[in-house]
DNA sequence: TCCCAGGTGTCGC
DNA sequence: GCGACACATGGG
């Protein structure tokens, strides 16, 4: 199946950090969507889609019906932003499911993107179904000494406990989804594990809250380049200016900050 | 061997 | 409220 999709970046899309279960052959993307396996591979203006899932699920998973205008706006109109925009223009926020984008950003504290993509591939050999990510259920079954197997460390309690909650309490996601941002973060807060970077993470990505601005090292250190003539900022301070200065895009406006810190163009 | 990775929990002040 | 420090694991 083709999809007309303009203004979109898959390879961007994919490799941002914002999920991990993609792996990529030649120039074909698989993995899954709402728990069905697909492939995605891209052409001048269209994306080719693979799998048994309609284009109105793709469009919907990609975000490809936003119009990206105001976000590229505030990329082009900062000098120090265009390399990024020339970069990565088409970078959208994928819709993930929500309890992998929750338990994915548990599992990536103080950790990195190559390892959490092997510990991701590893939930899914044991504990998935037709190599799906395992749900909140199947991880709740799972003793924490299983986890520690499959390599999450000390973060294997964090996976279980928030599972067996999310698993007893399945409605928990939806008032996420509802919730206005601030009350949202309380709610995320609350989980083992999570703290205020891992939050906006889960909240940008796996309930496509787009005020979120996740702040990890990568942005702490673009920031400070860009913005505070290389001076030490707080973490709060950080996520507080970006959240100022870009508003109800500054998850966004994120992505490319810490995509085109990671690949170098900023 | 030490440092780092999409940080958080805990403790002391 | 902020500043140490520990924490599993694997790669450089």
């Amino acid at each position: 199946m083709i999809v007309r999709a303009e203004h979109f970046n898959l390879e961007a899309t994919l490799e941002s950090g914002q999920v991990f279960g993609f792996t990529k052959a030649g120039a074909v993307y698989s993995g899954h969507v709402r728990g069905v396996p697909v492939t995605f591979s891209q052409t001048t203006g269209s994306l080719k889609v693979g799998g048994r899932i309609g284009a109105r699920a793709v469009r919907e998973y990609f975000d490809l019906d936003r119009d990206l205008g105001p976000v590229h706006a505030f990329l082009k109109n900062d000098p120090a932003l265009v390399p990024a925009l020339k970069a990565l223009k088409g970078l959208r926020l994928i819709r993930q499911d929500s309890w992998e984008a929750l338990a994915c950003f548990i599992i990536s504290s103080n950790n990195n993107v190559k390892r959490i993509q092997g510990i991701h591939r590893h939930l899914i050999a044991r504990l998935g179904q037709n190599g799906a990510f395992p749900t909140a259920a199947a991880i709740a079954r799972t003793h924490e000494r299983t986890l520690r197997e499959l390599g999450l460390g000390y973060r294997a309690p964090f996976l279980q406990r928030t599972a067996k909650f999310i698993s007893t309490n399945p409605h928990t996601l939806e008032m996420i989804r509802r919730a206005p941002y601030a009350e949202a973060v309380e709610r995320v807060l609350a989980f083992p594990g999570i703290g205020p970077k891992v939050a906006d993470c889960v909240l940008l990505y796996g309930f496509h809250k787009l005020e979120a601005f996740p702040v990890d090292v990568w942005i702490q250190r673009i920031v400070r380049k860009l913005y505070f003539k290389g001076r030490a900022v707080s973490e709060r301070r950080t996520h507080d200016f970006g959240q100022k200065r870009w508003g109800a895009h500054a998850g966004y406006v994120q992505q490319y900050l810490f995509h085109g810190a990671r690949t170098g163009v900023l």
